[in-house]
Parts: structure tokens; sequence; C-alpha cells
DNA sequence: TACTTAATGCAACATTGTTGCTTTAACATT
DNA sequence: AATGTTAAAGCAACAATGTTGCATTAAGTA
């Protein structure tokens, strides 16, 4: 991998995701950020972060993409976003649902790779 | 409900949706109507087919927003979108899997309204 | 056939994300 | 500490996707 530089912008960045107990949008992020780095750079540090496995994005079912961070990272194990994320319709908060695996049956001739589970409802803040 | 009138873009759209395997995207279908009518129309027909629930919006893990038919209406049940759909990478086809239930152990002080479950990988058609 | 108003078309705008290119600064090396 | 390399930032412009207002058209009803 292509060695990669920590800069201002992007401590802030995946600070703030880390220190956030919901996932946090473009936006957010932005508007929190208050100007410390241009939103084009807002964009690229998140897709690094990505790429770096820090953090994780997560397309919410209305389509707002969201990111939260990996530590939920367990050692010997392959790194695996594939948790189920909470929506509350509510405060709008997303998070991630450590430890709850879906199980479900499939069709043997198809062939996953990859897990995307949403629940939408109410979370025990907003109950 | 307000009533609802019956309009060639509204026909053929619906049509478009219900003949097709997999989802189909607004520029998919705008490609396909190839003019027929404005691509405003097609946002709010699109809608209106949604409120309707004569059809459902997806948002794919990777953002894209897409519409199926609901052509798995049960009787005596609550139209239920709740069922899985699969994301093929190589064809990029989103379909639903009928008759496939997620089962999954949640937190009590949860309230779950609504289930988004998306498998992505290989569909048997690139397997 | 005429009437009511849902639906369309068009233009303009809003939001979100991307790209190219120059400048800045992180960090390794000397 | 000074220097060199190049990753990252900033800025401007663009692209894709979705939304809104308003005048016009036409679907369904009386």
């Amino acid at each position: 991998m292509k060695n990669t530089r920590n800069t201002p912008s992007k401590t802030a960045i995946l600070e703030l995701i880390a220190n956030s107990k919901v996932a946090l949008s473009h936006i957010e992020i932005q508007n929190i950020l208050n100007g410390l780095c241009d939103r084009v750079t807002i964009y690229r540090v998140l897709e690094r972060l990505v790429n770096q496995d820090a953090i994780h994005k997560i397309v919410t079912p209305e389509g707002t993409v969201k990111y939260a961070s990996c530590n939920h990272k367990e050692e010997n194990h392959i790194h695996s976003h594939n948790h189920i994320h909470f929506n509350c319709e509510k405060c709008l908060a997303v998070t991630c649902l450590e430890n709850v695996e879906p199980s479900f049956i499939i069709p043997n001739n198809y062939t996953v790779k990859e897990v995307n589970f949403t629940l939408t409802g109410i979370c025990p803040d907003c109950n």
C-alpha cells in the first residue's frame, strides 16, 4: 500500500468519527469541522480512511451516506463490516449493533461476499 | 387517498418495472423510455408508484437507487418489502430473493419497523 | 361536451460527489 | 537543521442526481 501521511484534516476527521456514537454524514462532518479544511478534502480523507479500513461507509435505506469507525476489529479474524446497522427514524441516528449476526438461508448457486443489514425503527434513546 | 390517473408515462414505467427481472434505476428507465416523457416526470411517476405500493425503492450498498415491482403481495398479509435483495457485483443486477427471510436477535429496547437486507456477491447467471 | 384538477413539460435551482491542476506541507534522508 | 520527494490540500470547474414553481395539457367524471 502506498504510504499515507498524518495531516491535521485526517486526524480531526478520524477523531471525530471515532468519538461519535453514531455514524456521521459528509455534511455533518463538514459542519462540525467548520472550515478547518475544504469540502473536497473531506471527501478525499473519507475515501482514504475507508481504504485503510479505519472507518466504514454505510448507506441508509433512504440513501444517505454515513461513516462510522471500525472499533469492532477482532484479533485473528478477517475484519468484517457485516454487522447490523440500526437506523432510528426519529433521531435519524445510525448506529452499529456489534455482536448481532443475522442468519439466513440462500440458494446455493449464489456466492455471497458481503452482507448489508439495516434495521429501521426507534432506538432505545427515543423509546 | 387522492385519486390517481392512468397516463401513458405511468403505464409505460410500471410495465417496464413489472416486466424486468432486475431492479431498474432512474437513468436506466430514462434511457429505455428514450424521450417518451420528461426526466422530472419519471421522478414523479416513480414517487407516485412507490406511494401506491405498486413498486418499491431499493438503495444498494453503493448508494444507487433502484426500483422493483411488488409481485410478492400476499393475501391477508401486510404488504412487506422486507425481503432480501441480491446485488451482483459482476452484472450489477439487483434482484429480490422472495421467500428468503433473515432471522436475527436484537436487544429488546429497540423497536424494529423495517428490515433492509442486501447481499452482495455473484448471482447464478454470472457464476 | 364541458369541467375539474392530476399530471406533464420546462426552466431553474439544490445537493452531493468528482476531476484537474497548482500549491503546500509531511516525513524520510542527508 | 536543511533538503528533496511526493502525498495531501485548496480552489475552480464540472457532473450526476434529485427538487421546486408554474404554466399548460389531458384523464376521468358529471
